[in-house]
RNA sequence: GGCGCAUUCGUCUAGCGGCCUAGGACGCAUCCCUCUCAAGGAUGAGACCACGGGUUCGAAUCCCGUAUGCGCUACCA
């Protein structure tokens, strides 16, 4: 067995996660359970600019609803709490100038750059670099001044000027730089909060993360952490770079809003399963062997290996999600749990109540049979209910075409006789004959036993009285969920209808 | 612009020097099954392994260059 693993999800308070996130945090996850060590939950909120009132109970939400649950975190606690960073600023404060005393970091009296400054420096490495480093080497004349001028000074990192650095990756080929060309960043901000740089770094040593894993938009100042541990004489955990999720074939960049859905939130309303999302989201960069497709929660764990995800960006296809979703629904969820699954979608539709779909009792034998009816061709929940809603109808507030009912028969009067005839048939069949192979049965040997050419003509006419549509389920079916009087009645009704 | 990483069917991928005339999956097409729609089964089209140079008896697999893509370039994470 390996050494257990301890790994994190360290996301920004700023509003819903990122499905793109989410995935680094999922990959965080099983790498912690394959090696049967901890996962845990940390919130970086070291800028209060950016942060969002509700953002903890959203990724919360998030991560609770796909499965994914962690040994520590805000709210639960654990033996390194708190797990707030803003509740952990002295931690930071005191490294920050422990590198201060050691002449690795220095007090820089800068005044905070406006956008369009930054903006005119990024693409002169010069200027930028020439701007980190004003106090790197200040006399105390200056110092004095700045101080008297009440400037409140940031610290930033002595970035050694030589040398190069090399960033030690699983997945990736380690990135070397030239220490030349990094600047020197602020490790603690003038309001006294942390930069990032400095509170994961401190936070992943206190907290004995084994490896960090986060999204490749890091690779570029991994150097500078490789620099911090050195200068503070710690021991790197193992880092580990997956590569961003990008936007859907046609289109361009990284993942984002205005072309796909991005939250988890909005994949639960459009009515995917949590084990499909997440099922799909692993598989997007990551593979077991060269055919396995479906993995749940258990299988991944087991199987989970960080050295096989791709170094590649991958583009997310809807379509390959939508095709996991209606595995799921069709071939691993049970008829109940789909029907459960349903609830609220069909609660969201006013097909049932809201009380129904919390509490459903002994309502929900019927509901698993209604959904049944379609869990072979529904690839999204929220599918159903447009689906099975003549099931919540009376034959009567059926609206559709007589003409739908004839089908290939020759005529209305040959198809209202199918139907006259099928009612009959359905009056006397016995009860321990009413169910759906039963049906299905007595309906083919009527139809031989009035010299159809095919079973199409019978079960057409039947079908579309059913449910009033001419793409539905199997009519079999339908009649055994209806039960007998209602399912005569429809053909009754349907008739009427040819015939009027 | 600079720095870094990446590059196998439209998409997700298998492949880690000979098993590859490159395998699987989604999507697509055709056929079978069939009371419709699905599901299922079968078959097929689709990749000169980005391009150009090397190394080697032998390269998708190793090296170099080019192109392209992506990321970063804040007192944001």
């Amino acid at each position: 067995m390996t050494q257990k693993a301890r790994t994190r999800y360290a996301p920004s308070p700023t509003g819903k996660p990122h499905i793109g996130n989410i995935r680094t945090a999922i990959f965080s996850y099983l790498e912690a359970k394959h090696t049967d060590g901890e996962f845990l939950l940390r919130i970086e909120d070291t800028d209060r600019k950016r942060y969002v009132e509700g953002s903890l109970e959203a990724i919360e939400d998030s991560l609770r609803w796909l499965g994914i649950d962690w040994d520590e975190g805000p709210g639960i606690g654990g033996p390194y709490a708190p797990y707030m960073q803003s509740e952990r600023l002295d931690l930071y404060r005191q490294y920050a100038e422990q590198l201060v005393a050691e002449g690795k970091a220095y007090y820089s009296y800068d005044r905070e750059r406006t956008e369009e400054e930054r903006k005119a420096a990024e693409r002169n490495p010069e200027v930028s670099l020439a701007f980190s480093r004003r106090w790197r080497d200040a006399n105390e004349e200056e110092r004095q001044t700045a101080i008297a001028d009440g400037v409140k000074p940031v610290i930033r990192f002595k970035v050694p000027l030589e040398g190069t650095t090399t960033v030690p990756d699983i997945i990736v080929k380690p990135p070397t730089v030239q220490n030349s060309t990094l600047s020197d960043v602020v490790l603690l901000k003038s309001d006294d909060f942390p930069t990032y740089h400095l509170a994961h770094l401190v936070d992943d040593h206190l907290m004995n993360i084994t490896h960090v894993i986060r999204g490749q938009e890091w690779l570029p100042s991994a150097p500078l952490h490789v620099l911090i541990h050195q200068a503070l004489g710690w021991e790197m955990p193992i880092y580990v770079h997956p590569p961003v999720i990008l936007n859907p074939p046609g289109q361009k960049g990284k993942l984002s809003k205005r072309e796909s859905a991005v939250f988890v939130g909005q994949y639960r309303e459009l009515g995917y399963l949590p084990e499909a999302l997440l099922n799909y989201l692993v598989l997007l960069g990551w593979s077991y062997d060269d055919k396995t497709e479906i993995f749940s929660k258990q299988d991944l764990i087991e199987k989970f290996d960080l050295r096989r995800i791709q170094p590649t960006p991958a583009k997310f296809s809807l379509e390959k999600l939508e095709w996991t979703n209606g595995y799921y629904i069709n071939h691993v969820l049970t008829r109940e749990d789909f029907a459960r699954r349903c609830l609220p979608f069909l609660a969201e539709a006013s097909l049932i109540t809201s009380e129904e779909a919390e509490n459903p009792g002994e309502r929900l034998n019927y509901l698993t049979q209604v959904c049944g009816l379609i869990k072979d061709k529904v690839k999204l929940l929220s599918e159903v209910p447009g689906e099975i809603d003549f099931m919540f109808k009376s034959a009567a507030e059926l609206d559709y075409p007589a003409q739908d009912l004839v089908g290939k028969n020759e005529s209305k009067e040959a198809a209202a006789k199918i139907l006259e005839e099928c009612a009959a048939y359905l009056e006397k069949l016995p009860d321990e004959q009413f169910n759906t192979a039963g049906i299905a049965e007595g309906l083919s040997q009527l139809s031989n036993d009035l010299n159809l050419k095919n079973r199409g003509l019978l079960f057409w006419p039947v079908r579309v009285g059913l449910c009033g549509r001419k793409n539905s389920p199997d009519a079999a079916a339908m009649i055994e969920t209806y039960g007998r009087k209602a399912a005569v009645e429809h053909m009754r009704v349907a008739q009427q209808k040819l015939l009027a």
